[in-house]
DNA sequence: CAGCCTCCTTACCAACCGGTAAGCAGATTG
DNA sequence: CAATCTGCTTACCGGTTGGTAAGGAGGCTG
């Protein structure tokens, strides 16, 4: 059988798994599932990564290279809000999997490894706390850490509010809250 | 055997499986766990309940009760939140199933079920539209969503922010981000 | 041309999954 | 006292899980 061309194979694969990580989980994909959406054998998908955990794991680093590819550079709250909004809301997958990996990190086997927004949140507390020189470390986090938590929560309820509100009302949601949330990271932090 | 008592039986078995699935997910729970942990077979915990679903839906069905008994009666956006915040640190496992049905909701076979926040909700947006008369349906929707999604996200990520930044500043978040969430609430639609 | 590497195959595996069937001890009810 | 109900038991079931073993086809390299 013809190999595939090395160069795209391996984001394929992983694209698809992150995919279905995000809309089912963890314990709610099975690599034959994964294997079967990718058009191969189970075995052939368990050559390229030695086991589903090493498949998830490839699958969060691209999801925190992405991170910070968007965030990585920024040094302003509300600036990093604006780029923070924009990933959520272009990449729910990504969202979703964070979602999920905050739900599960306490209980799967390598729980070990980092939240990898821990560099983020850091840099947000900083410069929080340089924007209102008041804050204690704990106020300051505090503060981020309700805008970091709306727009990840929405970036994940979208089939829901969809099915409670109508796919209208849904898709306004996609400029409204943004607009809400810049109104009150501004009105927070300048 | 002894029967257990009739009375106090079932709901100490939708408490520990409301723990299991909070902790685990849906997926992450198998009925073998559960009833392990209940010190009971299998076979006993499905005799109670039929299927691993319709223990899943008493699960639910008592998370809705409780939101019943903390918000059914409030009818102020300020007081709401308020009482949010405190059922959702009070109770970290319901917030924490909550959050896996957004995720999980539309993928599961009986997607069919409401989400059971759905009457809070537009009753906040009903709230928020009369503090704020200027407000748009969409546009209220996304005020109040900031904030639900903000103590939801909040009460579901304890753990991690634990692992982050230790146990005290986890901690002290639990009195500082109610207060922050406090403020900005009032602060909109006051 | 020999040997190895990558990529993939078929054939398995034990463990676990949710669920069913049948029966039994004890209390309740006619 | 017979019948029934509740609350459980043991024994199973077919299907799926993540993972292993062994080997083959084709390309690259010595």
């Amino acid at each position: 059988m013809t190999p595939r061309t090395d160069t795209d194979t391996p984001d394929r694969l992983i694209a698809v798994a992150t995919r279905l990580f995000a809309a089912r989980g963890f314990y709610g994909v099975s690599i034959a599932a994964v294997a079967d959406e990718l058009g191969m054998t189970k075995q052939a998908l368990l050559h390229h990564f030695g086991t589903k955990e090493k498949l998830y794991s490839a699958v969060l680093e691209r999801i925190a290279n992405r991170y910070m590819a968007a965030l990585g550079e920024v040094d302003d709250v509300p600036e990093f809000f604006d780029r923070f909004c924009l990933h959520a809301l272009t990449r729910k997958d990504d969202m979703a999997v964070i979602a999920r990996e905050l739900l599960d990190n306490e209980q799967r086997a390598d729980a070990a490894r980092q939240w990898f927004l821990k560099p983020f949140l850091e840099r947000l507390v900083d410069m929080a706390q340089h924007a209102r020189p008041g804050l204690s470390h704990a106020e300051a986090l505090a503060e981020v850490y309700v805008f970091v938590g709306a727009v990840n929560y929405y970036a994940v309820s979208g089939p829901t509010l969809r099915s409670i509100f109508g796919a209208d009302i849904a898709e306004r949601l996609d400029t409204e809250l943004p607009k809400a949330l810049r109104d009150m990271v501004r009105a927070r932090f300048l």
